[in-house]
DNA sequence: CTGAAAGCGCTTACAG
DNA sequence: CTGAAAGCGCTTACAG
């Protein structure tokens, strides 16, 4: 494979300098109408390569956005990094994407290697590590970044955080509930303590106070493996409980699937709201009545949000929660007919 | 910001030229460990960031792979492309990811985008669009570049081609059937003519033919809603089908919703196998039966094919069929007990 | 409107 | 084992 050519190749085959070239590429208002005709002719014959790494050496942007992601095959996340990609690439920026899995240490190496190969902006939607240095790698380096999802970093005037206004969203299942007339009322899935976990619970609580009712919480991973297990265990041991409000709607999802092997009816012998509003909610049978999110629209405005910050410097408000929706379907209302 | 620290500036900290402190960059056994140790405190000092874009102009490797899927926000692609990024993380790559939504145009354009950002290696998982020009811009830049799971360029000798034996899953989830005494079996999903489709349905189809049974097939989307659809409509018109292949787990679990709210009860009345089994058919009521193609170890494999290439210049081989099993569960077998 | 020259941060022979 | 020098492909003032 020989060597690509170079804009020098280029403005020898033109007959001009390589300025001029130069000039063509960053579209410059200066070069003769002729003269750019001759330029990208001679680009199309040689089939020449723009090569950004040169560029970004000479000081410019690269035009890469950095996007770290905690969990990438959950749909809920896989969703948002989707959107957020296609609205990075309508724009034209390239993404260099990473999973961590949760991993504190594969979060660190990823980031480190994006600031190498010089990213100029990070979409984070980190693990949760608190005692760990949060994005201090990050703010040393001048990258602006924001924090979506899950704050990992408190300096919220240095890394703008972004969400989902996640304790409205637990009000509004749990008053939904309360209305058709249930009282025991559980909340189920999501890793106890965590941020998350506690923002879709606040509002859970807060409507059973008001309500003057008790609340019963049962934590675990937000996998179908979960709701499952634990549909299996409350239709065993909590018989009294009339229905549940799920961290994620995989929790739920699972717990649907549980039911149906218990032969319990969802929306009549149990009433089921996730969390989220996935594409698949509206597929299953019974329907999943859930809180919708709306993630795509999320991920579009954060990447938004980002390129308003690089491009015109316009620095995302420190605190951001995007508006949900209760979304009513079988799995609360019951299967009509 | 003040702008970065670069090799001259640790240099000048560390009291040694600037060709030295490359030398530590590159790992040199040429280096005294003294001076090693001189050069990296001042790199901790100084905050000293590698700057990939420098390193790869002079010649180099720069260490990103370009991951091109055509549809992300498919459970089966998204697992494909999280372990493939997650091997190449492992071996110290960054990878650039983009979804072109099934859209030659975007396919196209982040192409041209990944060449111009240097990748040094492709791993695609095209959309199917034959009378492009395939991957040319890719062969023009020499960049080694693999198709996987779907060829779109016929050329494997330049681009390797890998993906699994579908040809066989079908067949095994078809003799599957027939031993279960199964005479009318259908072929749901999947869009006509489409070559994954067509390598899908041939086990199948020679299956039938050995057994001296008809055909059927209905195609369509692989996607939930169809699946659903399609369950109610062969409920309503087809009613003398037994079972049926589906030509993905989207498309089954979407036939399993629309039995459940068919009232037709699966394993039973109608028997149903899947096709990837994705982590989804173990946790569905009842269990969902499916191909199994073992799509992470793929997509580890895949990099690793890649990275054999680019480290060790061992080019992967034209073809390459990764063996896939059946997995039997309750929708083909029926619920015990 | 176009060209000659310097320089971005690194690596790579080559001297010493 | 370490340093001085050239050069990777581009951009950016600055002359002309």
């Amino acid at each position: 494979m020989s060597r690509r050519p170079t804009i020098v190749d280029v403005a020898r085959a033109a007959g001009v300098s390589k300025s001029t070239v130069s000039n063509v590429l960053q579209n410059s208002p200066l070069v003769k109408p002729a003269t750019r005709k001759l330029v990208e002719q001679a680009m199309g014959d040689l089939g020449y390569v723009y090569n950004r790494s040169a560029a970004n050496l000479r000081g410019g942007d690269i035009g890469l956005i950095g996007l770290v992601i905690n969990d990438l095959r959950n749909p809920f996340f896989t969703e948002f990094a989707a959107s957020a990609q296609m609205t990075f690439a309508e724009r034209g920026y390239a993404t260099v994407i990473a999973n961590t899995d949760e991993k504190p240490e594969i979060q660190a190496q990823v980031i480190a290697s994006m600031i190498e190969h010089g990213v100029s902006g990070f979409l984070i939607s980190p693990d949760y590590v608190p005692e760990e240095e949060g994005l201090e790698t990050i703010r040393r380096a001048g990258i602006p970044a924001m924090q979506v999802l899950r704050r990992i970093d408190p300096r919220t005037d240095v890394f703008p955080f972004a969400s989902l206004d996640y304790a409205t969203g637990g009000r509004l299942a749990a008053e939904h509930l309360l209305g058709l007339g249930l009282r025991r009322i559980a909340f189920v899935g999501g890793l106890a303590n965590r941020p998350v976990t506690e923002e879709r619970m606040s509002g859970y609580r807060a409507a059973m106070a008001e309500a003057g009712l008790d609340t019963a919480a049962f934590h675990g991973r937000p996998s179908r493996a979960f709701g499952r297990d634990m549909a299996l265990a409350l239709r065993a041991r909590h018989p009294e409980i009339e229905g549940a409000i799920c961290f994620s709607d995989l929790v739920a999802l699972g717990m649907l699937a549980g039911f149906a092997e218990a032969g319990t009816r969802v929306g009549t012998d149990f009433r089921l709201v996730g969390f989220d509003d996935i594409e698949e909610c509206a597929l299953t049978w019974p329907r999943l009545s859930s809180v919708r999110c709306d993630v795509a629209r999320f991920g579009r405005e954060s990447a938004e949000a980002m390129l308003a910050w690089l491009e015109e410097g316009r620095q995302p408000p420190p605190m951001r929660r995007a508006p949900v929706e209760l979304v009513a379907r079988h799995s609360s209302l019951g299967v009509p007919g």
